[in-house]
DNA sequence: AACTAATCTGTAATCGATTACGTTAATATA
DNA sequence: TATATTAACGTAATCGATTACAGATTAGTT
């Protein structure tokens, strides 16, 4: 016995002496079965412990009520608040989500994303690696018809909806936001600029300072990445520059962290001297001894709204897929490592 | 067009003129097919873009390559690293990994077991929730045949294999490590006793406290969940005490967080008044200004081993399913908020 | 009564791959 | 030469559910 035999239609039909089309349609509501057959088969379905076989079930149909999710890594804050709300607003519609990691690779994200095409998935949701340049694969996809959606980054392709952070958005109000606590020498730690969101992170602090009329300072700029380590040599680098910032918009919240390791070990007052923003909003920046100011990606409701935007899509069972863009809207959270004004509201702390 | 078209081995069968069965055949290697028309088989496949449908493969097989993970939620440090080490095992081997979260409500995961097993599931990984008193529903997916494997919290269950964290060993080493210290009234953050793991870590703390004959005072050791605010409740609490703890260990990292944060709010130095242990060694708790100590549950790892304990029970076709049970070592990093001795050693530091 | 319409149910094909069993033709053996 | 053996492939059933089409029964209409 390697598997208990499970009951079928067929065990169902045999019982009632009825055909198995009469018990399929009977389970499925079908209105040309009479209202005794109907009560009779769902009974006796009960009674039997009948279960549907969904592969059966996927092979005639053509869908599997699986979905799929690629992304760099499954356990950074980020995706897999993204992953929960993709898996809470699909679950109640009877989807399950499988996971697959691309490790930032896109070699690895091509061989998922064909694999999840090869079983037979009905969507896929997915965040393209640092290392995608083209969307080639993605498009094999839409020409299998399999509806695909990207979420925070994205590589624009025709046909393809996405859910997004308004990242120029975000990165101008987080340099709005330091020039209004009066910084003036706005320094930027940058990350990969061939990810769209970063080069958009970076046009928006350009495009602030420029509309409060502030020079930019090219040397102020500095590409790092999510490491911490990143964050303390861009200090490192930014303080031996002629002009020292008086403030750093990071457009990670770990290199803000490591950037704030160094400024105190200068001894660096923060945010007397300089003021500190990261992004992301990572559960520990609001933990630490001294929050970190961060923007907030509302990872969870991106997930929501990808997964609306995929209900829609099949929904419509439309021959010409809609492409659909949205595009969400970043909160800034304003903490202590810039919030001067906070600081001074809240006085009465222990600090300086 | 709903979907575009898939070539099957029916075409490559029309195609050269012979019947389905040898395509399949030929495609599966067997060796019963003549090496000529097994090389013209796979190159027609290939020019023809011939892709297996799994689904079809796995409705006569039995097995979909799918397994499912039930976690609390996703989105937690510790759960996701898990999901990845499970995922990152698995995927070589052809599988891919379906993720469901029960929120802490037996009632979920119920209800996701049942979706998983009619889904025609490959095994499941499972940590069960706070809520789930009994194991009748697991009991379900064992008497379908289906491997069943419990990873870091588990219930009891004859027949299931589980991948779990030697938490009394941990206990007894967080305490152990305190003592070391010097500490000599240590309190215990406790979690929901209802889990064993929070039962072992309880018992670990009092088996080293007997074995180095420090008397274990009851009103320190108090109820915590893993949020912040009960962490500080609970420093509240204890200092109500007569006899205030110089040391506390906590079942969780935000509960030991918490602490901390109230401790600072007194006045109270840390470590040299009181010393702090957390647990999860969750990645905050290294990023603080003051690190925490705190224990590691090694969760990729788990992940890791939970997944080729799967293997191994699939592979051995066996009609018995062997019960296995895997115990990981904790290791326990030392941080500033506990290490007196690493502090002396860093006495350059600002800290006093 | 005769016929149409409506209602309910059965037959069989289908989804795509696998496989037990059978067949053919070629080769080996007596 | 007659028979046994083997290699190579075909036929058809199977996994379990769905559904187009057809058939049977009953109710309704003139």
């Amino acid at each position: 016995m390697n598997r208990k035999e499970k009951v079928t239609i067929y065990d169902i039909s045999k019982k009632l002496d009825i055909s198995a089309a009469t018990v399929s349609r009977a389970l499925n509501q079908n209105p040309k079965i009479s209202k005794k057959t109907r009560e009779l088969v769902a009974k006796t379905a009960k009674e039997m412990n009948y279960k549907q076989n969904r592969l059966a079930q996927a092979l005639k149909s053509g869908r599997t009520n699986n979905v799929g999710v690629i992304v760099p890594y499954i356990n950074r804050s980020f995706f897999s608040s993204v992953i929960r709300g993709i898996e809470e607003e699909l679950n109640p519609h009877g989807y399950h989500v499988i996971i697959c990691q691309s490790h930032e690779e896109v070699k690895n994200e091509i061989k998922q994303l064909n694999a999840l095409l090869n079983t037979q998935i009905d969507g896929i949701f997915m965040s393209v690696s640092k290392t995608t340049q083209n969307t080639d694969h993605v498009k094999k996809a839409l020409a299998e018809n399999t509806p695909l959606i990207f979420f925070d980054r994205k590589i624009e392709t025709p046909g393809v909806s996405s859910v997004v952070l308004d990242d120029f958005k975000a990165g101008f109000m987080a340099t709005e936001h330091l020039i209004q606590e009066g910084c003036k020498k706005i320094a930027h730690l940058s990350g990969d600029i061939n990810l769209e969101i970063y080069k958009n992170r970076y046009e928006g602090y350009i495009a602030a300072l420029e509309k409060y009329g502030l020079n930019h300072n090219p040397e102020h700029v500095i590409l790092t990445n999510s490491k911490i380590e990143s964050g303390q040599q861009a200090v490192v680098r930014l303080w031996e520059c002629e002009e020292k910032p008086d403030a750093i918009f990071s457009a990670g919240d770990y290199a803000a962290l490591g950037a704030i390791q160094e400024l105190k070990r200068r001894n660096i007052k923060i945010p007397e001297e300089v003021c500190v923003v990261g992004f992301s909003n990572e559960p520990f920046t609001k933990y630490m001894e001294l929050p970190i100011t961060s923007m907030d990606q509302t990872p969870q409701l991106m997930g929501k709204i990808a997964a609306q935007v995929f209900l829609e899509q099949v929904k419509e069972n439309l021959a010409v897929s809609i492409e659909k863009k949205v595009v969400l809207s970043p909160e800034l959270f304003v903490r202590e490592s810039s919030g001067r004004s906070i600081l001074k509201t809240a006085a009465n702390k222990a600090l300086l």
